[in-house]
DNA sequence: TCAATGTTTTTAGGATCGTTGAAACATGGA
DNA sequence: TCCATGTTTCAACGATCCTAAAAACATTGA
């Protein structure tokens, strides 16, 4: 990720209703939510989650797909990905002493690493 | 971090100038930089940067220190690697196999990680 | 084709943000 | 104390963002 896309998805993340809406959809995985499950839980107009979703997607976050009638967003999983490392990338510069704060999260935050899921993180289990 | 100082970091970071100077201060290791030499090497006026420098200390990204006629500012690693963790958080609510491109971040950008070092990252080795 | 449902676009407004230059403040040395 | 240096605050303006409501568009079934 170049410097343009992350200030693009640091723009997107930084009002509370898209957060909220990314939040939602990373936590719904790969099968997404329709615009207008979005709205419902969101609280807010159809229109306004619309807008909301176009600044999403234009940042690379989320992907739309028609299905039927309904428009199905999903989270963008690699965008979040590669904004994680372009946040580490520059901490590498500094001597390793610097970033022992960031190298603790690597191995902390390990609920997706399967030979150390012991609850680092305070993330309750996949539930459905 | 909660939801709320997430927004602020990332409204912070949402603007090139300090985006800028974040990763600047991030090289530039807790010794930081005066202001100063901020605004010089941003090529920015003294006045924005120092407005600048404000947003993202009140983000909690940057602290302040005053030395002699200058003040040092130096990056909050913690805020960073907090930050981190926020960003991961929703994705181990998911599948794991949904946050496998997360997880092989974690594994890859291994360059504070003593044993990993294998230039898993693009990052050149430091310089100066 | 017509109506119903789901979503997007458009328009307009008010609010917030970023930049600039001048003035004010803080510190250290003569 | 006076001056030089380094930084911050202030006020004003233009630019951008967010929201709301109405209209338009897309899809499906009668």
């Amino acid at each position: 990720m170049d410097e343009r896309q992350a200030l693009s998805v640091f723009a997107a993340l930084s009002q509370e209703t898209r957060l909220r809406i990314l939040r939602m959809l990373v936590i719904a995985g790969r099968g997404g939510l329709a615009a207008g499950a979005i709205a419902e839980r969101a609280e807010v107009s159809p229109s306004n989650v619309s807008f909301h979703l176009k600044e999403l997607e234009q940042a690379g976050l989320v992907r739309s797909r028609r299905e039927s009638r309904s428009v199905i967003y999903s989270a963008e999983y690699d965008t979040l990905s590669g904004l994680i490392r372009f946040l580490m990338e520059d901490c590498c510069a500094a001597s390793p002493a610097v970033c022992a704060p960031l190298a603790d999260v690597v191995t902390q935050a390990a609920c997706c690493v399967p030979e150390a899921n012991d609850a680092a993180l305070s993330a309750q289990p996949v539930e459905s």
